[in-house]
RNA sequence: GGGGCGAUGGCGGAAUUGGUAGACGCGUUGGUCUUAGGAACCAAUAUUUUCGGAUGUGAAGGUUCGAGUCCUUUUCGCCCUACCA
């Protein structure tokens, strides 16, 4: 029998699809459409296994849908702008923009090869000016709809480099390159405000019902928004200060205070600047690490001012005013107060400073001696020591009660508080959307008029090591508009600018005048299925959909504000771990296995250690690459494999045998498939039964109804099964229309999942694929059905008989079933419980 | 500290609304064919057994005729988040 090509078959359909625009997509109204869309990836200049499982996921989807009559659109593009590029430039002394297009077309090449069914004539990337032109239209709409705006903000700032690090890039508080120690530097920074739509985007979460759980939670903490009120506090001082407020979600417990705790950076650290031991103090403050076990761990501490604060509710309550190391100036109005009896951190405070332990909550109505040791309390209860709010119940009750009376007296407000702070988008880089942003010499900001766009980037021939390269391109920073002169901004966008609406632009990309074409957008828009990795869970997904909501607010022509109906975040790819003898880190090539063990290839007698499956990274040297793999076993074996073993949403792991085993099955298809082609010739007369095709009809809902629920490593399964029922089936003298139709319509339930060999045997078959088959309900009927027994809940035998058997009918069968009468003779039945064509079970 | 998810054979994983636990794959074992096989094919594969059964879904309870599935408690693992007042 003839070995199934795999290299010329596949490279066939792939020219084939290339050559006649299989994928291209076109508007038509008269179709449903279905936009499929898988996040883009970095043109790193190679496609690794993630990219591998996220595009076989969405393209499994794209022709399922395609099949089903859907108008697909499944674009491909790049987020081409980023760091990697300008590293990379830095270091081999050349162009950003060349790298990246040379990466470009490696990584296309090679997704091509995996046999995806894009539409290449929507290929975009960001860091294209025909992309970011847009981008910069849209930053000045928002400029003028007032979502954006400039104010100073503390950078991580590496004097060495003289340049401003990313969070990831300074470790242990220091720069990764330089390993000078990371110094906070104010500066003037561009903000899109998404807190104004806090809100929204915590409420839209409600309606994203095809959205995973997980991530709607990880938003919505994100976003944290929390009920409470803020008090003012009278303070008597010999300073000007009269009044500190503070935030609270707790302001039942505020007999409890005894204490005020303000943030280093607090406003009325002013007064202190010119204390030494405030300096001091604060300095520690910032040195404590930046790791977050450090910052969760440190000791709380805090510098006593002169300050005394006035407790609202009793004057006579009089409490110190601390600054403290563990309250935050961005979050509510960076003053708290302190109530240790139940709050952890004020409790480790105040016993540290020796202060005031008061607890006025306590869990049990009566208990009014409860008392606070090492732990506060936390939970629920009843108000005591608390003058007129004794015996409320807390939480609810408490809360409401005092908020009432605090407003009533004019000491305090209801107040609802965001987590959720402004997106800082100027990044202090070279490879980036340029800002259209002008200065005049007084220093203000002038926006760049629209027709002078693109703002575009300076070719620079070498990157310098160090420093900011727009902030060095002197012939570029200056510009004359209308005859006066103007310094350019010389920051760049977040690259999570870029992606926050690529989405628009698949559907008009090459519309020169504007980012998009509102009746594209209304046709297209929104995305049904958005696939990708759940490290994007929180800010690329939550700018998506502010972006969304800026362009659609106070723009009556779009009306959508959710720019993704349905997300899907896959697992990421694994394998598993290997160290020599010296505890270096092996490659999965360097490794030989002879009877089940694992040694090094060129040195046969040393044995590797096998560690635990982890994601492929490079640092653990146990990454597979997918161009070999498809360059061994093929795009569909690899598609196969990459869906088998795990559910698309679980960590799936890599292995040898697994491939080689998907590998394998192709063959073994192609070996069904001639037999079946060679059956057909033979041109049985017989029909022997409707097996055949009643096989078919619950295979096709089974493959329905696992791609409708992303079970794709089930219909796997499924495929194994059929496999095995039609190889015994065969020889079986089928009529051959019976064969024909029923074989083609699995092949075409194939073709999602390995698209190439499926298409082959159809065109052998003389068809092609057409429509998604559809099963019949009736043919799904048993003939046959198996009841279990059970006597007192345990299963003691099984049924064989017709279906809607009565119950009278099955217990005189069960008496006359040799096995289970044994069971029941002689004892009393107490009750039977029938469930039809499933389950009798008879107690006694 | 807070939040989320999970725990099923040697391994990855199946098991619609509670109703035959272990589909399918890997691995392992035995066999057939072969000069040979790391090929192909066939068979077996949760544990235990006195071959009648008995026990089994991290642990302990509970609800139920019946629990992998529901409830309570608990242990462990992974992920996210980080002093959020």
């Amino acid at each position: 029998m003839e070995r199934y090509n795999f290299k010329l078959i596949e490279d066939k359909w792939q020219s084939l699809w290339n050559k006649d625009k299989t994928f291209s997509a076109k508007i038509d109204k008269n179709k449903k459409k279905f936009y499929c869309l898988e996040m883009f990836p970095y043109p790193s200049g190679k496609i690794h296994m993630g990219h591998v499982r996220n595009y076989t996921i969405g393209d499994v989807l794209a022709r399922y849908k395609a099949l089903q009559g859907y108008n697909v659109l499944h674009p491909m593009g790049w987020d081409s702008f980023g760091m990697p590029a300008e590293n990379a430039a830095r270091q081999n002394k050349l162009d950003p923009k060349s790298w990246t297009e040379s990466n470009i077309s490696k990584m296309k090449f090679q997704l091509k090869k995996l046999g995806l069914s894009i539409d290449w004539d929507r290929e975009i990337s960001t860091c294209s000016p025909d992309y970011y032109k847009h981008q910069q239209q849209f930053f000045l709409e928002l400029y003028d709809k007032g979502l954006v705006y400039r104010k100073e903000e503390y950078v991580n700032w590496d004097p060495i480099d003289q340049t401003v690090l990313a969070n990831e890039q300074v470790i242990d508080g220091k720069g990764w390159r330089s390993g000078a120690v990371v110094e906070r530097k104010k500066l003037n920074q561009w903000f899109f405000n998404i807190k104004r739509f806090s809100e929204e985007l915590l409420q839209n979460l409600d309606m994203l019902n095809q959205w995973p759980n997980k991530v709607k939670i990880m938003q919505k903490n994100w976003i944290g928004k929390s009920f409470g009120c803020e008090i003012n506090f009278q303070i008597e001082s010999s300073k000007n200060v009269s009044e500190i407020r503070c935030f609270t979600t707790r302001p039942d417990t505020l007999f409890g205070l005894s204490f005020l705790a303000l943030s280093v950076d607090h406003p009325l650290a002013k007064f202190y600047e010119n204390n030494k031991e405030f300096v001091k103090f604060k300095k520690q403050c910032s040195s404590t690490g930046t790791t977050e076990e450090s910052i969760a761990n440190a000791e709380k501490i805090g510098f006593k001012t002169d300050l005394v604060a006035i407790n609202p509710l009793d004057k006579n309550i009089k409490v110190p005013v601390y600054f403290a190391n563990f309250v935050l100036m961005d979050y509510g109005l960076g003053a708290v107060f302190g109530c240790p009896a139940h709050d952890q951190r004020d409790l480790d405070f105040a016993k540290k400073y020796n202060l005031k332990v008061k607890p006025v909550v306590t869990p049990n109505y009566d208990d009014l001696n409860f008392d606070i040791e090492e732990n506060a309390y936390t939970g629920p209860g009843y108000i005591f020591n608390s003058s007129f709010l004794n015996g409320l119940k807390c939480p609810d009750e408490s809360i409401i009660k005092t908020i009432d009376y605090l407003e009533k007296n004019k000491l305090g407000e209801k107040k609802i508080n965001f987590r959720l702070k402004d997106w800082g988008i100027s990044r202090q880089r070279y490879w980036g959307c340029p800002i259209p942003i002008v200065y005049d010499n007084k220093g203000n900001p002038k926006k760049i008029p629209s027709n002078m766009l693109p703002v575009e980037l300076p070719k620079i021939d070498q990157l310098e090591p160090t420093g900011n390269p727009l902030d060095k391109a002197d012939d570029w920073k200056k510009i004359k508009i209308d005859n006066v002169d103007y310094i350019r901004e010389t920051d760049t966008l977040d690259t999570f600018v870029d992606s926050s609406w690529y989405f628009l632009r698949f559907c008009s990309p090459n519309k020169t005048d504007y980012g998009f074409d509102n009746d594209e957008v209304k046709y297209w828009m929104p995305v049904d299925q958005y696939i990708g990795g759940v490290e994007h869970a929180i800010l690329h997904l939550l700018y998506s959909r502010f972006f969304m909501h800026a362009l659609s607010y106070k723009n009556e022509e779009i009306d959508l504000l959710e720019p993704f109906t349905g997300l899907f975040t896959q697992g990421m790819v694994c394998h598993e771990t290997y160290k020599d003898f010296e505890n270096n880190w092996v490659s999965p090539d360097e490794i030989e296995t002879i009877n089940g063990k694992k040694y090094l290839k060129n040195n046969k007698s040393k044995e590797v250690k096998v560690g635990p499956s982890e994601s492929m990274s490079k640092s653990k040297k146990n990454t597979i690459d997918p161009e070999e793999i498809i360059k061994n076993y093929g795009a569909d074996s690899a598609r196969l494999f990459i869906l088998s073993d795990s559910p698309p949403e679980k960590d799936v792991q890599w292995s040898e045998e697994g491939i080689v085993s998907s590998f394998k099955f192709i063959q073994k298809l192609w070996n069904l498939n001639s037999k079946i082609f060679e059956e057909i010739k033979k041109n049985h007369e017989k029909d022997n039964d409707n097996e055949i095709e009643k096989y078919t009809n619950k295979f096709l809902k089974k493959i329905t109804d696992n791609l409708e629920n992303f079970s794709y490593n089930k219909i796997i399964a499924n495929l194994h099964e059929m496999y095995s029922f039609l190889s015994k089936q065969i020889n079986k003298n089928y009529k051959k229309n019976t064969l024909i139709e029923n074989y083609q319509k699995i092949l075409i339930a194939m073709t999602p999942v390995i698209p190439h060999f499926s298409n082959e045997c159809l065109v052998m078959m003389d068809s092609k694929e057409t429509a998604w088959p559809s099963y019949d309900q009736s043919l799904l009927k048993e003939n046959i059905v198996n009841i279990v027994i059970q006597i007192n809940g345990k299963k003691r035998g099984l049924i064989k008989t017709q279906p809607n058997i009565s119950e009278e009918n099955l217990l005189n069968k069960i008496n006359g079933d040799e096995m289970l009468f044994k069971y029941l003779d002689k004892k009393n039945i107490k009750r039977k419980i029938f469930i039809k064509d499933k389950l009798m079970n008879i107690i006694i």
